[in-house]
DNA sequence: CCAAAAGTGTTATGTCTACACCCATGA
DNA sequence: TCATGGGTGTAGACATAACACTTTTGG
């Protein structure tokens, strides 16, 4: 057996350069999507990426994703913002080692991420459609997304990501929608309802209710979000499977 | 709002060191233990640390896990490995940049693990004291364990990862051993049993059975893990929680 | 025979699901 | 007053926890 004691020694060790890419999730019109971005330059060109950038030497891993999630989306602060893989297969990239640390950020839809920017660069693609093989994806892009997805369905049921989804109020309704589209499940109304009101903690009520839509409707309550939206689950993932995710 | 097409153009790159580190963790004596080895060179000489390596150029980052986890304890193969975690806090090693990637590694007692090294270079340490504040970890090696043990009781519920701290047979009481110790909980037994036969699959029945201790006692059945320990959870943690961990 | 450990049965309690029903609104 | 969507009640199915009891071994 070799004990090989960490050393770090220079001459044994290749550089690299490291990269965070940040995978930015929302919900629009009902839908999951991804913020992608044009390349512009080989390699890949005129493909979409995932937004990502260097990490620099003075700055932590979280620090670099924070960063570059702000120049992408001028979305700063408490955004969640989760690291769940890092990739570094030989090849990855065509001109030099490269090994990136993939971060997740879910945020409510923000008008002005697909507004302000030249939709030749940057859209907010539906996920569905961005793996479904129809959009083709720079570098194991492709395989980065795979994973996020897979981590957002498991963190909805363990932490409290769903609420990051919608804004600082909410009604049920809108967070069962976000439930029910990432998990690819239908889930019966009243009791969604009663599985967060049991515990209380994790959506408190703020007394107001919420505009009706055109069709009228009684009007739903409004929430926001509790202390203890981290950690334990309100709502447990073996709901009915529905047809398609 | 800034669209920063990922260009890598080397001169806004930094070059970094890139590490695989390995938590090896696994049963002994009914408790949580750690592979930790002795450094032998500063910085953080004389200090506990996680075992590691520089990854190569042309290998992934698994792979480079896997290798590591051959050199430090000669076991090979289809070894429970998964990643957890990046580090890059800058200066988290005096002398470079180095960016690592944490594996988690779970190992059935490997009596050649510690018997076959010099015990003043690489030591099986329980997981309690070596968080405990009296064993100093090198570098940021503390956290990563931390994270690391944080991991496996996720992973305890949601992935078969309790069979990888047991041999090929088993009986479930040694199983039931494994959840004990890492969620710090008191499971009844006749419960814990009907939890894994209720549903086939997580443990098939040898036929054989196990011999019982010094003390009598009836002879246990001995099992082997099932095809389907990944994913979904065989047992959920919602146990009562014991006194301590 | 007794102690110890494994395995089985039983029951009270809790949780989840499905669905019926009531409430508040727009048109 | 009707359609629409939000909110409440409830009975049956199912899961969990607690613990008494039986089985099989060593001494």
């Amino acid at each position: 057996m070799v004990v090989e004691t960490q050393t770090y020694d220079p001459s044994a060790s290749s550089s690299f350069a490291v990269t965070v890419d940040v995978v930015v999730l929302t919900m629009s019109q009902g839908r999951l999507h991804v913020l992608l971005v044009r390349r512009g330059v080989p390699p890949f060109e005129g493909m979409w990426a995932i937004p990502g950038g260097f990490k620099r030497p003075d700055e932590t891993l979280d620090e670099a994703a924070h960063r570059e999630l702000l120049e992408e989306t001028g979305v700063d602060g408490a955004s969640l913002l989760r690291q769940f893989g890092a990739y570094g297969d030989p090849g990855r990239d065509p001109r030099m080692n490269v090994v990136t640390v993939a971060y997740l950020a879910v945020l409510r839809a923000v008008r002005s991420l697909a507004a302000g920017t030249d939709a030749a660069e940057a859209a907010l693609v539906p996920v569905a459609r961005a793996l479904g093989g129809k959009v083709e994806l720079a570098f194991d892009h492709a395989r980065i997304l795979r994973d996020a997805v897979a981590q957002v369905r498991v963190d909805l049921e363990l932490t409290g990501m769903a609420t990051a989804f919608v804004g600082p109020t909410f009604t049920l309704t809108e967070l069962r929608a976000v439930f029910e589209e990432v998990w690819g499940v239908r889930l019966d109304p009243a009791n969604f309802r009663r599985s967060l009101l049991a515990v209380s903690g994790w959506v408190v009520p703020t007394g107001r209710r919420a505009q009706p839509g055109a069709s009228g409707g009684r009007p739903a309550e409004l929430y926001r979000a509790g202390r203890r939206w981290r950690h334990g689950a309100p709502i447990a993932a073996r709901g009915t499977r529905r047809g398609s995710g």
